[in-house]
Order: structure tokens, then C-alpha cells, then sequence
DNA sequence: TCCTATGTTGTATG
DNA sequence: ACATACAACATAGG
């Protein structure tokens, strides 16, 4: 489920555990989401730490304790929930932190989903080597050139969705930047008229912004003028065509666009 | 039974 | 070394 908007409304669910410490954490040590995280320091580390705050930087979360950096990546099926006391883990519950007023739970039931632990004041490398995310004013259009360039014989569609290039886009922003451009996404950068580029630069950081003001927010729904309520609906039809959607695998994953309104190269 | 799934990564190939 | 393409990961639901 979660792209940038989604994982940064999922992070703040966490929020009422904040400030206080934690009593007790409950773990599956070996599940695979603790991949690549020192398992039993993390354990000993965080009963007893205190979560300080938290941000999300494309589809990475950090929370910040008085001992060390906790990251989660959701993959995508991964969710973080807030339960009350006595709350007892589900099979697909692989960390749970228990503060006093919340039971902080980290869900996930595909395991593509990733914890992290850096101990330590500093910023760990996993948080401080992310780019800078598309909705920033960072991300101008000469970096957003480069990166065409640097990605010139990809589909667009698979260039959209590199993350170390365009933090927290997923598969369907990816498919709503492109719809909203007019472009189709087996098109390739190096075959982009400089007005196409300027329109996609445009339309990729309008859908980030867009997003994080809707879902990011509050979750809700992007409105029915997008292409998101429409995309995988059965017959889901062009909000600005009205002509039938095309589903089909472009760049590894499936995509959902508008025949007509973003012609084939 | 077979297909799909809002993601990343390891591996092969150019 | 870098860019590109694709299978693999694990589970649930239609």
C-alpha cells in the first residue's frame, strides 16, 4: 500500500507512544523484515528508550529514541498501529513496542517490510544518504534533468519508480505523474522534447505535493478527477477522455493508462 | 487452481 | 563501472 503520502500519514501513528518509555517490546527475532539489523542489540537498546519524534523521507520512516536511529520501511504490505494496553500481537505482528498509554505495532504480513537500528546520537547512513524527495525546493529542474539523463534508455515508467532518483514514488503516483503529463510510460527519457520533460517535472511535483496534502494528511481519497479512484476500478475510464483504461506491464509492473491521451512511442 | 497485489534486491547481461 | 531487465522474496484474496 504505501507510497510517499501514505507512509508519511502511517508514521504519525506511532505519535501517541511518542515521549514515553518503553516497558516492554515483543519480537520475532528471526522474521525477515530484521534483515540486516543487528537483532539483539536492537532488543536490548529499545526496552527502556524513550521515542523522541519521528519523519519520513520518501518511503523511509526514522523514528528518533534516546539511544539510537529506528527505521521501518513498510514494503508493501507493512502498516504501524497504535493499540491499547494488553493488546496481544497477531501472527504478522513482528515488533511490538509497549509504552504506557499505546501499544506501538509494526504489521506486516508479506515481509517485504525492513527494520532498522543504528545506535547512537548520529544520523545513521540509511537516513542521511536518501535524496532529496521530488516535493521539495531541492529538487529542481536541472537535478530532474539529470536524472533523465542518467536514466535515458529506461521506460519512463520504470525511471519514475528508482528510489534513490524520485524518493517515495510508487506504482500509482508514478501512473498518475504520467497520466497527469500526458506521456505515455514505455516512453523513454531520451526521446522527451524539452516541453515534455518541463510538463513531467511539472506533474511529478504536483502529484507529491498533491498527495501529501490529501492522503498524507488525513488518507483521504485523491479526488475523482485524478486517475488514482479510477485505475483499477472494473471498466475504469479516463477522467478526462472517458475513453477505457489500458492495464498492461510496462517497466516490471503493472500500469494503468489513458489511450488517446498519452499516445504509444 | 491460477492470478493478482501501492516494493526492493540480487543477478545476469549489455 | 554503469544501466537495464527480470526473477525472487511471502502471504492473502478474488
Amino acid at each position: 500500500m504505501p507510497e510517499l503520502a501514505e507512509v508519511e500519514f502511517i508514521r504519525r501513528r506511532w505519535d501517541p507512544g511518542l515521549g514515553r518509555p518503553i516497558e516492554r517490546i515483543r519480537w520475532h527475532p528471526r522474521a525477515r523484515v530484521f534483515r540486516g539489523a543487528d537483532a539483539a542489540d536492537l532488543s536490548a537498546a529499545l526496552t527502556g528508550a524513550r521515542l523522541l519524534d519521528s519523519a519520513a523521507r520518501g518511503k523511509q520512516i526514522r523514528f528518533r529514541t534516546d539511544r539510537g536511529h529506528l527505521g521501518i520501511h513498510l514494503g508493501m504490505t507493512g502498516n504501524l498501529t497504535a493499540e491499547s494496553p494488553g493488546y496481544l500481537p497477531g501472527r504478522h505482528d513482528h515488533l511490538v513496542l509497549e509504552t504506557g498509554p499505546a501499544v506501538l505495532v509494526f504489521t506486516d504480513p508479506r515481509l517485504f517490510g525492513r527494520i532498522r537500528w543504528s545506535p547512537g546520537a548520529a544520523d545513521p547512513p540509511w537516513w542521511t544518504s536518501l535524496p532529496e524527495p521530488p516535493h521539495t525546493p531541492g529538487f529542481t529542474f536541472a537535478h530532474f534533468q539529470s536524472l533523465l539523463h542518467r536514466f535515458r534508455r529506461a521506460p519512463l515508467k520504470a525511471v519514475l519508480l528508482r528510489q534513490e532518483a524520485f524518493a517515495g514514488v510508487g506504482n500509482w503516483m508514478a501512473d498518475e505523474i504520467l497520466w497527469r503529463a500526458a506521456i505515455h510510460p514505455a516512453r523513454r527519457p531520451a526521446d522527451l522534447s524539452g516541453a515534455e520533460s518541463r510538463t513531467l517535472f511539472r506533474a511529478l511535483r504536483f502529484v507529491c505535493r498533491r498527495a501529501l496534502e490529501t492522503i498524507g494528511r488525513d488518507f483521504r481519497d485523491p479526488p475523482r478527477t485524478w486517475l488514482f479512484p479510477h485505475r483499477w476500478e472494473d471498466g475504469g475510464r479516463c477522467p478526462r477522455t472517458g475513453a477505457p483504461l489500458v492495464r498492461e506491464t510496462i517497466g516490471g509492473r503493472t500500469t494503468c493508462w489513458s489511450p488517446g491521451r498519452q499516445p504509444p512511442p
